[in-house]
RNA sequence: GGGCGAAUGGCGGAACUGGUAGACGCGUUGGACUCAAAAUCCAAUAGUAGCAAUACUGUGAGAGUUCGAUUCUCUCUUUGCCCA
């Protein structure tokens, strides 16, 4: 008997779908669609085992799909621009398209490898020209339907490296590469009106059935919606100013007003520009960050102005108007009303500045003398203290009808304010899609003509001057149209743009004259389901639905809304992490262990290593392993199964080499199997055995229950007890065909697992590979003998295999026949009974 | 601080709609084969007591609903993730 030899049998397979293009999908009308779609790799290189559990939980589900007849879409790119590819190319000196294409190359070869159902005749990359020059038309459209728009925004600047840092490139306030103290700095910037769209935003969320909840958590808190109303607070001083306006939520506890705080950027910081205390807590306000976590965790303060701000429900109450740190000029109008008694910030504050703390609403169950002391009181209750107020329930009645009043005396009105902010899309880089956009030489915009996209980047640049290496590029950067001389908006386009649309242009990515193809559109859209990790859960999932919205704009090209109908959302792959005595990080194979308790260095004993906790996989911590050695040695069989097998593939995953040894394992135990199934489907049999295909056809039902809720680890032990029966059964004598029918619907069943096995065991059998996946014949799902559970009072005493779907009678009658439980009902009287058909019965004596 | 989850043997994890808790795998132990080891195969494996049949305890803690709770409700503890 010959050892199962995966690398003959795995190349065999990868070459036989190649040549017959297997994976490729056309549009059919007769068939039902299905677009199984997984978030694309950027190309850093090489695939790591994120990528692997990706991929395989996407194929396992394409290839189960197609065998169910649909016409499956399952395609594969490179989310190929972006900052990775122009840092390696500073520092190899290299150009960042070579380094990128080199990286596709090699990457694609290792995803093959796997054996993945893809259609690659329809790969594409967000790099070229092919892709970005209708991005770049998608960007000429949006702006004419003024859904993108410039203004001066702050950004954080580098100023030795002169340029734009994102936030999570800031780190303790200084630059990550140059470690320069990051300022605030005012540029211009291009903007999408998502915003526009918060609304509808929000509402489409409760139409994603198939999206776990948690990531409709998450994308309704970003959008943030708050109803309330806008409050203008009559001013007194000696500036040009009569009132300010505010925002709030809980408009209820005006009586409570006892300050009012605006943003240092707020217009009024105008008539303190000369003052050197303003600028100098100004600085100080800069200091200590704009995030909104070193705002709450941070101290509070404030900058008295002499300005006085008046109560718009009591002109005799007057309070100080102060500029603080907590207020962001960005949400609502960049001034709040302070009311300490029912807000801990501004609680904070006022006992910090010694202002009045009066209480406006008390629980339920306090008296109407209650008052806050170190703790602001943010619950429901009634309003006290409050004129006309008094007695109002909060929340809900306080509020709505406090901004009746207030909208009757003209003095504001009710407002729905979101979180939501418009999306700055400019990035200072040049490893990004060019914005078809130019300046005249008064800095007016005007957009580049159709008929000259696509803008191409620039080749052979210099990356290591100072700033945008685009605005350094003088030859690319002037241009003239129409015999006018124009400067290139020299800004490009945020890489999280390439990822908003690229799932439409799988559906027809060769199409020259558009992004998309209306019919081809209309045929795949939308994604049936999407795969990949929960980290993009906002940002990128939040952007692609607005993408769509926006191309829809005015003019309707689809009939749908939203571009992922099902979502799911992987766990990560997690490897322990190892230390040696000097703390310094140590990779899996370094380490060795001989009891699996004691680890050391490899060859040292002497040398101990600590074990660390097990943490995602990252190169940082040395706790990687490469899949594509893992495939050499294994197999890419042996490696999806045991990606698969181990935990739910929602949850993180611990990466094991005992657990992938057994994977492979258990793929030589099924090559064994398979050989004495052969031999005895060879001989002539005729003894028949119901139970064999009862189990077949109960394990297609359990399979398909599993596999439609994306239990892979349980579908991966269904197997396992599969593998068990069969082993079993193997030792009678089967009827040849039952034994054909029954082992041949099982090598169909795995064949999404580990599909090159699979199709060589059927190969072998002379049937054909990518069989049709087995429906559950109904006349074996029905048992004829069932253990029956026996309780008394309610705990388990006994068992009895009896006929199935007996009455009640006449299981209390065989209970006491038989002589095992009989002993259970004598000189005992029933009180009750509890009976599940075709399960239990609870006996109550 | 807020939101959303999670907690089951030595470990990863199963358990349909409230109905036999621990499927399946790993590990461990014992055995077979072998000069020996590896590999492979067989058996055992929640805990306690017992030679055993069996009995009792047991799904983070405590209460509740129920004939019956890992599953439903409440309180608490720990923990993860997200937003801050």
């Amino acid at each position: 008997m010959d050892r199962y030899n995966f690398k003959l049998v795995e190349r065999k397979w990868q070459d036989y779908w190649d040549k017959n293009k297997s994976f490729i999908s056309k549009i059919d009308k007769n068939k039902k669609k299905f677009y199984c779609l997984e978030m694309f790799p950027y190309p850093s290189g090489k695939i790591h085992m994120g990528h692997v559990r990706n991929y395989t939980i996407g194929d396992v589900l394409s290839r189960y799909k197609s065998m169910q007849g649909y016409n499956v879409l399952h395609p594969m790119g490179w989310d190929s621009f972006g900052m990775p590819a122009e840092n390696a190319a500073k520092e190899n000196n290299l150009d960042p398209k070579v380094w990128t294409e080199k990286n596709i190359s090699v990457m694609k070869n290792q995803l093959k490898k796997l054996g993945l159902s893809i259609d690659w005749t329809r790969e594409i990359s967000t790099c070229s020209k092919e892709y970005y020059k209708h991005q770049q038309l998608f960007f000429l459209e949006l702006y004419e339907k003024g859904l993108v728009y410039r203004k001066e925004n702050y950004v954080n600047w580098d100023p030795i490296d002169e340029t734009v840092l994102a936030n999570e490139q800031v780190i303790d306030g200084k630059g990550w590469r140059s470690g320069a103290t990051v300022e605030r700095k005012k540029l211009n910037q291009w903007f999408f009106n998502i915003s526009k769209f918060s609304e509808d935003l929000l509402n489409g969320l409760d139409k994603l059935e198939a999206w776990p909840n948690k990531v409709k958590v998450m994308q309704k808190n970003w959008i943030g919606k708050s109803f309330g109303c806008e409050i203008d607070f009559k001013i007194e001083g000696k500036f040009p100013i009569n009132s300010i306006k505010c925002f709030t939520t809980r408009p209820d506890t005006l009586f409570g007003f006892s300050f009012l705080a605006v943003s240092v950027d707020h217009p009024i910081s105008e008539f303190f520009k000369d003052n050197i205390e303003f600028s100098n807590f100004k600085k100080e306000c800069s200091k200590t960050g704009t995030t909104e976590e070193s705002i709450a965790q941070g101290e509070k303060i404030g900058f008295k102005t002499n300005l006085i701000a008046i109560n718009p429900l009591d002109s005799n109450h007057k309070v100080p108007v102060y500029f603080a740190n907590f207020v962001l000029m960005d949400y609502g109008f960049g001034a709040v009303f302070g009311c300490p008694a029912h807000d801990q910030r501004d609680l904070d504050f006022a006992n910090k500045y010694n202002l009045t703390v009066k209480t406006v609403v008390k629980p339920e169950n306090e008296k109407d003398t209650f008052k806050v002391k170190n703790e602001a009181y943010t619950g429901p209750g009634k309003i006290i203290n409050s004129d006309f107020l008094n007695g109002l329930e909060v929340p809900d009645e306080s509020i709505l009808k406090t901004i009746e009043i207030i909208e009757k005396k003209k003095i504001g009105n009710k407002k729905i304010n979101y979180r939501l902010k418009d999306w700055g899309v400019s990035r200072q880089r040049y490893w990004g899609c060019p914005i078809p956009i130019a300046y005249d030489k008064d800095g007016n915009v005007i957009k580049i003509p159709k008929n000259q996209l696509p803008i191409s980047l620039p080749e052979k640049i210099n990356l290591n001057s100072k700033g945008n290496p685009l605005s350094n590029a003088e030859d690319w950067k002037n241009i003239t149209i129409d015999g006018k001389n124009y400067i290139r908006e020299t800004d490009t386009l945020d890489t999280f743009v390439d990822s908003s649309w690229y799932f439409l242009r799988f559906c027809s990515p060769t199409n020259k004259m558009y992004g998309f193809d209306k019919n081809e559109i209309d045929y795949w859209m939308p994604v049936d389901q999407y795969i990949g990790g929960v980290e993009h859960a906002i940002l990128h999932l939040l952007y692609s639905r607005f993408f769509m919205r926006a191309i829809n704009h005015k003019n309707d090209k689809f009939t749908i809304k939203e571009p992922f109908e099902g979502l799911f959302t992987q766990g990560m792959v997690c490897h322990e992490t190892y230390k040696d005595e000097n703390n310094k990080w140590l990779s899996p194979e370094e380490v060795e262990s001989k009891n699996g308790k004691e680890y050391y260095i490899k060859n040292h004993p002497e040398k101990k290593v600590n074990v660390g906790p097990s943490e995602s996989m990252s190169k940082s911590k040395r706790n990687t392993i490469d899949p594509e050695n893992i495939i050499n040695n294994y197999g890419a069989d042996a490696v999806r199964l045991f990606i698969l097998s181990d935990s739910p593939p929602e949850k993180d995953v611990q990466w094991s080499e005992q657990g992938m040894i057994a994977s492979f394992k258990f793929i030589q135990k099924l090559w064994m199997l398979h050989e004495k199934f052969k031999e005895k489907i060879n001989k002539n049999y005729k003894d028949d055995d119901e139970e064999i295909s009862i189990f077949t056809n109960q394990m297609i039902e359990k399979m398909n229950y599993n596999l439609e809720k994306f239990n892979y680890n349980v579908i991966i032990a269904n197997l396992y007890e599969a593998y068990n029966f069969f082993t079993q059964k193997l030792n009678k004598d089967i009827d040849q065909k039952l034994l054909l029918e029954n082992y041949s619907k099982f090598l169909s069943m795995i064949s999404p697992i580990i599909p090159h096995f699979s199709s060589e065991c059927l190969t072998d059998l002379k049937l054909k590979p990518l069989q049709k996946w087995p429906i559950a014949n109904k006349n074996f799902l029905k048992v004829n003998t069932i253990e029956y559970v026996i309780q008394i009072n309610g705990k388990k005493r006994a068992s009895l295999k009896l006929m199935a779907d007996i009455s009640e009678k006449k299981l209390i009658n065989e209970i006491k026949n038989n002589l095992i439980t009989k002993k259970l009902l004598e000189n005992k009287k029933i009180n009750k009974c509890f009976f599940v058909k075709n399960r239990l019965i609870n006996i109550l004596i």
